[in-house]
RNA sequence: GCCGCGUUGGUCAAGGGGUUAAGACGCCUCCCUUUCACGGAGGAAUCACGGGUUCGAAUCCCGUACGUGGUACCA
């Protein structure tokens, strides 16, 4: 019986989430609801100097909007906790001693100066930046060129070292990524990783290994940014736990901006969120917008960006996330980094919008209208309404652009829109207009469009010359669904009373 | 510098020895609509380059270029 799915998303929480974390995250969660199996949020926060308050929690926020919930994780709970690597640090120094025991790690000594030393001597051109190798860790002070007695009283004395991984020479470390395929690596172009730290904390090589071999995670998807340092996860599976044990592992690729990478600088730079969610650092106070705030539903935001790098291979574009779990499959995972492209982001947040009944969109819709000050007293008129003007409304605040003027009565018209084809005839035709309607028994579609017409035959004017002048009236400017309907949902004294305030300034 | 990974229209992409090289976004034209959208019909636009292998290469191989990542007691 195979073992079940379990996969994990281990963030660092240093800041804001953004587009390729969140795909990351994605694909975890689908794969795993695909395979049955379970999606496990693990904190990695093993470096103390990094820590920001807040950032674990707008993790778990964002994944919450988004709707990608974990079966286990420091808030979800689970059977192989502590999901915070902080809170597992006493687990991984035996890991540490038992690869130094076994001749796979060393102690090494070396002061932060020290190194700095090392990589300035033997800094060249061919060769700008050192690293500590098989080649420079000869010269080094370190547990495999100190005398055993001496390595004993250092660490006797507490001595501040670190442990680092013995990479061997000359071999070839090869392992079979499901999205690349065969990857290989010389272990001799691999430096010696420090694995624990001095302060006791494993770095993240020695954390991944043995947490994922802990929580029994089958699957590992990450950044292809891991691809280099994957030789030594590989080496640390086989010293440690066996390659028969290690995960699958999936290197995915990156999400670029306009420029190339993507970074929360091309956010501000071309006006397009880069997080998920709104993200202000506690330190510089520096905003930084999100996905949720400039106006995304999280159906558009996990389908677009489940097409970035990942293609069913038929025509079809939208998909529910219960469509992704059932059809995503990890081998249709483009190798490729995908150019994040904001139009088309648009273009999906529009189509969820369209497909979206207005049930389920009502109360996004209503909240937002009232944070604009709007007043909304009858949820049936706000249901017309939505229905009305959702197939122009691209991002949630075009609500208000598009149906603002339903519950406000416009202060300003755009009246050089009317102006050029205005004159005395068509004045009188609107205060008559006003009048009949004020006087009409049923209000309704048929009955409105009916008055106006008669009327304009009566005084010979075009329909058509009129239709943008009532429209100006009732809602300010051009735009707006059909101008009749707008009428029937303002009601008759509404209606009338915005004909008569506009002739005004007519 | 060295090492890894990648490269089909402007963007997302299908296609993996023989195709008129799909589709979508964006752009343009027209229809619908006397607002703007939606919808409909069209259009322009692509296999990075150079060598092989082959009857035949976008597809396989090798180079080059370009992009991107790594080269931390960061993840």
């Amino acid at each position: 019986m195979p073992k079940k799915v379990r996969v994990r998303f281990a963030p660092s929480p240093t800041g804001g989430l953004h587009l390729g974390g969140v795909r990351t995250v994605l694909y975890n969660y689908l794969f795993a609801k695909h395979h049955g199996g379970d999606f496990i949020v693990r904190i990695e926060d093993t470096d103390q100097t990094r820590f920001v308050p807040g950032a674990e929690q707008y993790i778990f926020d964002c994944l919450q909007w988004c709707g990608l919930i974990p079966d286990e994780s420091p808030v979800h709970g689970g059977a192989y906790g502590p999901y915070r690597q902080s809170e597992r640090k006493e687990i991984y120094r035996q890991f540490a001693e038992q690869l130094v025991k076994n001749e796979n790690a060393y102690y090494a000594f070396d002061t932060p100066e020290e190194l700095e030393q090392m990589r300035n001597n033997f800094k060249t051109e061919q060769n700008p930046s050192p690293q500590y190798d098989i080649h420079v860790r000869e010269k080094m002070k370190n547990s495999l060129t100190l005398a055993a007695d001496e390595v004993q009283k250092l660490l006797a004395d507490g001595a501040r070292h670190v442990i680092r991984i013995k990479m061997p020479q000359g071999e070839t470390v090869s392992f079979t990524d499901m999205i690349r395929g065969e990857i290989s690596n010389e272990t001799s172009l691999v430096d010696d990783k420090v694995l624990l730290k001095a302060d006791g904390m494993p770095t993240y090589h020695l954390a991944v290994v043995v947490d994922d071999y802990l929580m029994k995670i089958t699957h590992a998807f990450r950044g292809e940014e891991w691809l280099p340092s994957a030789p030594v996860h590989v080496l640390l599976w086989k010293y440690l736990f066996g390659l028969e044990n290690m995960p699958q592992w999936a290197h995915l690729p990156l999400i670029l901006g306009p420029g190339g990478k993507l970074s929360k600088r091309d956010g501000a730079k071309y006006g397009f969120p880069v997080f998920a969610m709104n993200w202000t650092d506690p330190k510089t106070n520096e905003l930084t917008e999100g996905f949720r705030e400039k106006g995304f539903l999280p159906e558009a935001f996990v389908n677009l960006l489940a097409l970035l790098g990942w293609n069913e291979g038929t025509e079809q574009e939208l998909y529910t996330k219960e469509e992704l779990i059932q059809k995503f499959s990890i081998d249709r995972v483009h190798k490729g980094g995908a150019k994040f492209d904001y139009e088309k982001a648009k273009w999906f947040n529009h189509e969820w919008i369209k497909k979206l009944t207005v049930d389920s969109l009502q109360l996004t819709v209503k909240e937002i209208l009232i944070a604009k000050g709007m007043e909304i007293s009858d949820d049936a008129v706000l249901t017309k309404v939505i229905g009305l003007v959702k197939d122009r409304c691209t991002l949630l605040p075009d609500f208000y652009e598009q149906a603002g003027f339903f519950f406000q009565t416009p202060t300003q018209w755009d009246v050089d829109a009317a102006k050029p084809k205005w004159n005395e005839d068509k004045k009188k035709f609107f205060e008559e207009f006003a009048l009949k309607l004020a006087g009409i028994g049923n209000w309704e579609l048929g009955e409105l469009e009916n008055v106006f017409k008669i009327l304009a035959t009566e005084k010979n004017i075009k329909p058509g010359e009129l239709q943008l002048p009532l429209r100006i009236m009732l809602v300010g400017g051009k735009f707006g669904p059909p101008v009749f309907q707008i009428a029937e949902i303002l009601g008759q004294s509404e209606t009338v009373f915005r004909i008569n305030k506009a002739l005004e300034v007519f």
